[in-house]
DNA sequence: GCACTAATGCACTTCCATTGCATGCGTTAA
DNA sequence: TTAACGCATGCAATGGAAGTGCATTAGTGC
């Protein structure tokens, strides 16, 4: 079962709901699939995405995401177009300059547009 | 009822939950604080934050708060100790670059940590 | 006062996230 | 061989937030 999710996730190369893995496991049940998630997201095997949809994303951790380091400096496009959300490894975020007494931990930037897909290029 | 709200978010220095919001006006219903706020929102009085608590939060656009333009430039500052969301409008994000045939059209940047209250300074 | 519009309140629905409890299955220990 | 245990799975139910339809009330202009 968590071989399968696994391989879904590789496959996929975008970010995925609860719903999308739900969808492609019919046989499954909801919460099987939601503890799955859970425990791969303890292992650090992937990593939770909130894009601004309101649904909870997911996505496999890659070399060099580094989710279990405090300071994580994600980078995740969601289009609005196709209302997909990948995840832009290699894309590094700059530094981030916060006022005095503010202590930065973590950082989370989303970026909304159209994705190369849905624009053609 | 309207300027009730707005007062209150006036007051408020930091995004505030419908919740919030409704625990503050017993009296009143919460769908008129959900249609109020909307309300502002259309008129661009406040913006709507996604602080990645999965609970949208409110602020008061102030003087240099852009938010009717599409490049909106917002940083966000949610604390992990006290939880609560600070808009920190005098920080601009950088540009972000996004890879070929990526079309940017709205950031959302949501920096976590400790808040200057939080941490004694 | 009358009519019209805007604002408010109530009830209901939907959607997603989460949890409690029961079942099944394989492994270990008596 | 069997009893006990841990773990994965499934079903059902809960809770919280967002959103909507409809009736009622409050304003506002005439």
């Amino acid at each position: 079962m968590r071989l399968l999710i696994y391989r879904f996730l590789a496959e996929k190369q975008v970010a995925v709901t609860l719903s999308d893995i739900e969808n492609a496991f019919d046989k499954a049940d909801r919460t099987t699939l939601y503890r799955t998630i859970k425990t791969f997201e303890e292992k650090a095997i992937v990593h939770q995405i909130d894009d601004g949809t309101g649904i909870t994303k997911y996505a496999l951790c890659e070399k060099g995401c580094n989710c279990e380091i405090e300071t994580d400096l994600h980078l995740h496009f969601h289009c609005n177009n196709c209302n997909e959300t990948v995840c832009l490894t290699a894309h590094k975020i700059p530094q981030i300059k916060v006022p005095k007494g503010f202590v930065s931990e973590n950082v989370n930037l989303v970026v909304k547009g159209i994705c190369d897909k849905c624009s053609g290029h």
